[in-house]
DNA sequence: ACCGAATGAGACATCTTTGTCTCACCAGAA
DNA sequence: TTCTGGTGAGACAAAGATGTCTCATTCGGT
């Protein structure tokens, strides 16, 4: 029996489209599914065979994305130590997902379906709940709103998976610039 | 003759056509013409009248967003004073036209076209030029490198308007949240 | 070498969207 | 009132995308 080889070549095979469906369809939002094909480097009959049609290779792409973004929240153990240290953690966690969330935040025409919103729900939460740990600790701020921090913090790796992609800045530069930015800001520290 | 009063109605009408379209491209990229008409609260004969198709409706989304960003910029006088008191200027500046700036960050799909390119990339290099400016005065720390700053500024303009079209945050807030985090970030000062 | 599963290529009908057109209607100016 | 330019509603063909199917081929395991 080969079951278990050929579902662990599927899985990855999977992965890999979706990987290459979120990099596509986060410039290009309209492209075809013979485009989604194309890009994962696949036919379109194949990929019709992997999902039934568009809407599942969304819902899998949002299914998948929200995984990830979980599997990195936990990751990063956001309830562990400063809060300071645990944002450097939890955007270095982010980096290897920042394309599908990127995607995902962009992709609010899925939200309208309220099933999955609950999955981002409990992912806001979780982040918020650190932003304001570290305001109650006194590392962080408190005249900015936790909801709005993350936000930003979504804006921030959206921009940066963005212009690391664009190859506007190196992928090494990633973690480092987000991290400084939220926590510093720009002005230089007296 | 009533060309004059005919014009003006008529601009004011296609002003309002393309916010609308921006505002609903924005969370729905693949939004059809009859929706885009529904939502401008026009028919989609009147809405092909003025725009000969979804090609010239982008377009005119794009130079009219590109138009008012530069006039944006104007207004901010970004070379004159403290780096930092610009900054607030043009973040106060943009604010209107956050919708706009919204939808042509994610909109990547009309850079296929080279020809716009060049105004885009005439805002980026204002932009950059201050926060440049802003490290050679010594307000700003130099880690950060002024591409980098610009697409983060995108990026939090654009988190702030999705929050505010959103209803997670208050629109009188935009402003602040948007300039405090950008310039000062989440850390406690000391 | 053989066999089976998966793939790629392409044909095909269907559905959606687009772009154009016509016609009735309404509001403002003469 | 009468005329006129703009609009909404709807019909229509054309173009594009989607979903399904078939068949030849290729790749991996036996």
């Amino acid at each position: 029996m080969s079951h278990s080889v050929y579902g662990r070549l599927m899985a990855v095979d999977r992965e890999q489209i979706l990987r290459s469906a979120a990099a596509l369809l986060t410039r290009k939002s309209t492209a075809t599914m013979d485009e989604v094909a194309k890009a994962a480097g696949i036919s379109r009959a194949t990929l019709h065979r992997q999902f039934a049609g568009r809407d599942a290779l969304i819902k899998a792409l949002e299914a998948l994305g929200l995984t990830q973004l979980e599997a990195a929240l936990d990751a990063a153990r956001l309830d562990e130590g400063e809060a300071t240290g645990a944002v450097r953690r939890l955007v270095a966690e982010v980096e290897p997902v920042a394309g599908f969330l990127a995607f995902l935040v962009t992709e609010n025409q899925l939200f309208e379906a309220e099933a999955m919103n609950e999955g981002w729900n409990r992912i806001d939460d979780r982040i918020s709940a650190l932003f304001r740990r570290g305001q109650e600790s006194g590392e962080f701020r408190i005249d900015l709103s936790p909801a709005w921090l993350t936000e930003a913090l979504y804006g921030l790796v959206g921009s940066g998976a963005w212009a690391v992609q664009d190859g506007r800045v190196a992928a090494k530069d990633f973690q480092f610039m987000i991290v400084e930015l939220l926590l510093g800001g720009v002005r230089r520290s007296a």
